[in-house]
RNA sequence: GGCCCGUUCGUCUAAGGGCUAGGACACCACCCUUUCACGGUGGUGAUACGGGUUCGAAUCCCGUACGGGCUACCA
């Protein structure tokens, strides 16, 4: 008996990939790596109308990107393929028509046009959204209504049909979900929903179960909002493989916007990413921010996501991929939705960044300064900058505010701040800084600030007057770590040449 | 409208019948820091409502309200 644990994720690529799909690959990754099983991404790609140019590469990038690399699929291969459901469609009819020679299965005819027509008909205050179901079924235009001869003709004539299932009558359908427990339905609710379409593809909810099943799928993790078509999948379970067979499911909570389901317009709304990289749109040309590009680390993008719903019991909120796979699990994971909160996001992102040495930092950094302009030729001077500025950045990007002034010039110096306090004295004060930093031999922060301490005594000036002053002179504005540090790290020349610049320009 | 799922500080959550309902983000105050942060200490702030069951309910049951999802030849 095969007992090895195989989850799947199953998107259709038909855009960016969102928060709420990068949270259901982590919980499959975590669910796979703890099982010692195996994890399967499969392209539901059935809607040929729904193609997007681009949207399956884009879902491989941002799983990379994450690290949440499958062990099976598209492009990793496998023994289960092919992965994408397009080059699946043989499969699919034959199932169609062993439900339909079972009877839980029919033949449809009705044209797009009198499908609209039967829902306007239908249509009520107390029915607004009209269903293909045991209510309509016998009137409409299909196997069911239909003579053998009659439809035997019509698919030899190639009419245009699809097989819609046959829900029963009043049943109970239920099932367990891990997260959930107990969820029933009653079938006379459901509708007769179609299986194969016209073009011969499948539908989501014949796709997911053939190929969960030939796929041999033990788990099936999904969001909230398959709940409802969960009786139909259930359904088609039954007749098809056996409920004994049906994988276990888990419907995870949904994970909100400001108003609702987040969405990918609550991200340019509200100023927050919900894409895992930047997607740009092919045909609209409409960029969609990303996490990545936004600023984070994929392990803090890892981290914010598998607590929104899920916590080890514990007051932890910091954990390694690795910590995850070994404390992940399904009965943990909070049955509520979860509100997406951009300020925790962030500050997961700061921890991280804190936590992370500058060697791991490097390669997050030093585009984002190259990209604004900034020369970085010795990767050992970044370090020390990293190492010496990261605690206050939340974002990627910071890095940039936080260190620019050591690479140039600052542009702009904050004279008003120091301006009105300017005298005499403070400008002596500073040229003797001059003649002591010209002379010290060794250079270093501690030093320099005892010797500018000194003089600041010498001179009959609190140091608290003058050292603002010479932040200013440095950085340009009162931000920026110790000021010993960025003189030690400018360098003698530079941190004299900028004194005797601003100097200058007070006088 | 119908069906399904849900409901603990503003947000993410802990507490699986038993201490004063705990933590984190955010916010506020203070300390540290002669900038901005980091850090530290403290504070504001929640069991939706009504009934049961029980010696005892955030926890179990019922109802109500509210929120969300679904209701396509989309996934």
């Amino acid at each position: 008996m095969d007992t090895t644990v195989r989850v799947r994720f199953a998107p259709s690529p038909t855009g960016g990939l969102h928060l709420g799909g990068v949270r259901t690959v982590l919980y499959n990754y975590l669910f796979a790596r703890q099982h010692r099983g195996e994890f399967v991404l499969r392209i539901e790609d059935t809607d040929q109308n729904r193609y997007v140019q681009g949207a399956e590469a884009y879902i491989f990038d941002c799983l990379q990107w994450c690290g949440l690399e499958p062990d099976e699929s598209v492009v990793h291969g496998g023994a289960y393929g092919p992965y994408r459901q397009s080059e699946r469609k043989e499969n699919y009819r034959q199932y169609a028509e062993q439900l339909v020679r079972d009877g839980h299965a029919y033949y449809a005819f009705d044209t797009p046009e009198e499908l609209e027509k039967m829902r306007q008909e239908n249509r009520s205050e107390t029915n607004p959204s009209p269903q293909y179901d045991h209510a309509v079924r016998n009137r409409m235009k299909n196997s069911l209504t239909l003579k053998e001869e009659e439809v035997n003709r019509l698919i030899k004539e190639g009419i245009p049909h699809v097989i819609r299932i046959l829900i029963p009558k009043e049943e109970r359908v239920s099932f367990t979900d891990m997260i959930r427990g107990e969820v029933s339905f009653e079938t006379s609710v459901v509708d007769d929903k179609v299986l194969l379409k016209a073009d011969g593809m499948p539908t989501y909810h014949l796709a997911v179960v053939v190929d969960d099943f030939l796929m041999k799928i033990t788990h099936a993790f999904r969001g909230e909002e398959w709940l409802p078509s969960a009786p139909v999948h259930i359904l088609l379970w039954k007749y098809l493989f056996g409920l004994d067979k049906m994988p276990q499911w888990a419907h995870l909570p949904l994970i909100l916007g400001p108003n609702g389901k987040l969405s990918k317009r609550d991200g340019a709304k509200y100023g927050f990413p919900v894409f895992a990289m930047n997607w740009t749109d092919p045909v609209t040309g409409e960029l969609t921010e990303g996490f990545k590009e936004k600023g984070f680390l994929p392990e803090a993008f890892i981290n914010l996501l598998a607590l929104l719903g899920w916590n080890d019991g514990t007051d932890q909120e910091i954990f390694r991929l690795e910590e995850l796979v070994e404390k992940f699990s399904m009965d943990r994971v909070h049955s509520g939705g979860a509100r997406f909160d951009y300020e925790k996001a962030k500050w997961f992102n700061h921890e991280w960044i804190k936590a992370s040495n500058a060697g791991r930092l490097m390669p997050f950094v030093k585009p984002v300064l190259e990209a604004k302009g900034l020369p970085v030729n010795d990767e050992s001077f970044l370090e020390k900058i990293i190492t010496l500025v990261k605690e206050r950045c939340h974002l990627l990007p910071d890095f940039y505010d936080q260190s620019f002034f050591f690479f140039k010039s600052p542009e702009k110096i904050d004279l008003e701040a120091i301006q009105p306090k300017w005298n005499e004295q403070k400008q002596l004060f500073f040229a003797e800084v001059i003649r002591n930093f010209e002379l010290d031999p060794e250079w270093k922060a501690s030093i320099l600030e005892s010797n500018f301490k000194e003089i600041a005594a010498a001179n009959h000036i609190k140091p608290g007057d003058v050292l603002l002053p010479f932040r200013i002179m440095l950085v340009g504005g009162k931000f920026g770590p110790g000021v010993f540090d960025i003189a030690e790290i400018l360098g003698r020349d530079e941190t004299i040449h900028r004194i005797k610049e601003t100097l200058l320009r007070l006088s």
